[in-house]
DNA sequence: TGCTAAAAATGAACACGTTCAGAAAAGAAC
DNA sequence: GTTCTTTTCTGAACGTGTTCATTTTTAGCA
């Protein structure tokens, strides 16, 4: 009944070390917590990948970033914090390229899948840490900023795909758009997790199944009425082009 | 690149406990597994309730369960398989009893949230040690039995619910059940991750949230040719309040 | 240049989960 | 009972992530 609220993170990083471009001139302070972040960085990104997330320790991370076993405790929360340190930068960037992709599409389902697919290719490049990422982003809380505030962005742009679908006469105006964005995001994440935690399907499985399910989800369990021609153009301005269902899209390319 | 395995769980727990109905004279050293095994349950349950889960450490539970602290891991992998110890039997029940429950309903989504709601009710007697459940039942392996097992039930008894809709004509015969099931089960986590993990949302949200994204699933997001449908109010003349649509049924009553 | 206060770094120390070589208990055979 | 084998138990020991009292570095000022 009584339950710890948690080891409740540590409130903040010690040394507030800058975020990019200050004053022309900086202290040395700034410059030293500035490099020391930065092989932290490296140093935890090389040993995470050749080694993995749980065989790395801590104190290696210390010795190949030439830093106290206590300082890294200064720039990162915890080793798990260290993952967001490492990989945020790379997932802002695939974030926005997926989102600049998926604008041009003119199919929600096409278009989900273009921002989804980037995400998608930069976990199969190590799933192990991925899982661990995965997990994080599941479960921790998403304010704090970091790679949390991401996920919040990501359900943005989602809601966003939805709306523009929504302008096209694609998906039906009576739908809240983030309604249908926590949707499509559900299946995103059960396939996710599906492929990288629990383990039982390929990648490739994960996308044809969120793929499915995306259009499952357009489509709805409920059966249609009838086949016939809505002849009336009261209600949607155009008699959006959906065909049968099963729409055959070629599986789309990556990188 | 390399990636190590993960600390690869323990192949098998070491003394095989008898599980349950066994040759009417046991020999004592079948009678003293049980009850090592029965004091572990008790003394793990009782702490894990009092001072959660992190807060409770394993040296604390054999101290309560007169054992050595090596022996807590001949009768569990590690510590978060004794949650699985401590509370498989009562989710076994509480999924059983939602199957019956749901059977009775002639409603899909009202199945659904019927099978759903026993597990919600029991994760809501302690969100802390919830999360940390739900996170294993997400992140692990489904197969080597345990409540993983359960996992795969569910989605069947899911699967099944969708098959009978389907015989009722409420569910499109070309859908495939599983498709739909998996489609159901990703709202079930996405929300329960909502309330116990991202902690963002009460309980009665998720609730609330679940049933509509459901509703969702049924619906579809495309547009509905023409309001041929069978008995659905249509489209709302009354401008349902702030963007909530679709709200057919009453918050069904829960235990 | 010294002097002082604030900021940052340090590594020994802590508490934890988990392991494992050896000890103890239970069964089997006589 | 006595001996031997097999199963089960045990707690000291290990390696881990993380903390914190102390030391070192930097900045401001005279």
């Amino acid at each position: 009944m009584a339950s710890t609220p948690n080891p409740a993170r540590k409130t903040r990083v010690h040394p507030k070390v800058s975020t990019g471009e200050e004053a022309i001139s900086e202290g040395l302070r700034e410059r030293n917590k500035r490099e020391k972040l930065t092989r932290i960085k490296r140093a935890a990104r090389q040993l995470f990948e050749k080694q993995g997330f749980e065989a790395t320790t801590a104190r290696q991370i210390c010795q190949r970033a030439n830093i106290g076993t206590g300082t890294l405790f200064l720039y990162a929360r915890d080793k798990r914090d260290l993952l967001f340190l490492v990989f945020e930068e790379e997932a802002r960037r695939l974030f926005e390229e997926g989102s600049e992709r998926a604008a041009r599409s003119s199919s929600l389902v096409d278009g989900l899948m273009l921002l989804f697919d980037g995400f998608i290719d930069f976990y199969a490049q190590n799933p192990e840490l991925s899982k661990v990422i995965l997990q994080e982003l599941m479960f921790q809380p998403h304010d704090e900023g970091g790679m949390g505030g991401l996920t919040v962005e990501y359900q943005v742009a989602v809601a966003a795909q939805v709306e523009r679908a929504q302008q096209r006469g694609e998906v039906d105006s009576s739908v809240a758009p983030v309604a249908a964005a926590t949707a499509c995001f559900a299946h995103y994440t059960l396939w996710l997790g599906s492929w990288l935690g629990v383990r039982m399907i390929t990648r490739e499985e994960a996308r044809k199944g969120l793929r499915q399910a995306l259009e499952l989800q357009m489509q709805g369990l409920a059966p249609k009425p009838a086949r016939k021609r809505p002849k009336q153009p009261a209600r949607p301005k155009r008699p959006a082009k959906k065909g049968a269902k099963a729409r055959r899209t070629k599986t789309r390319k990556k990188s």
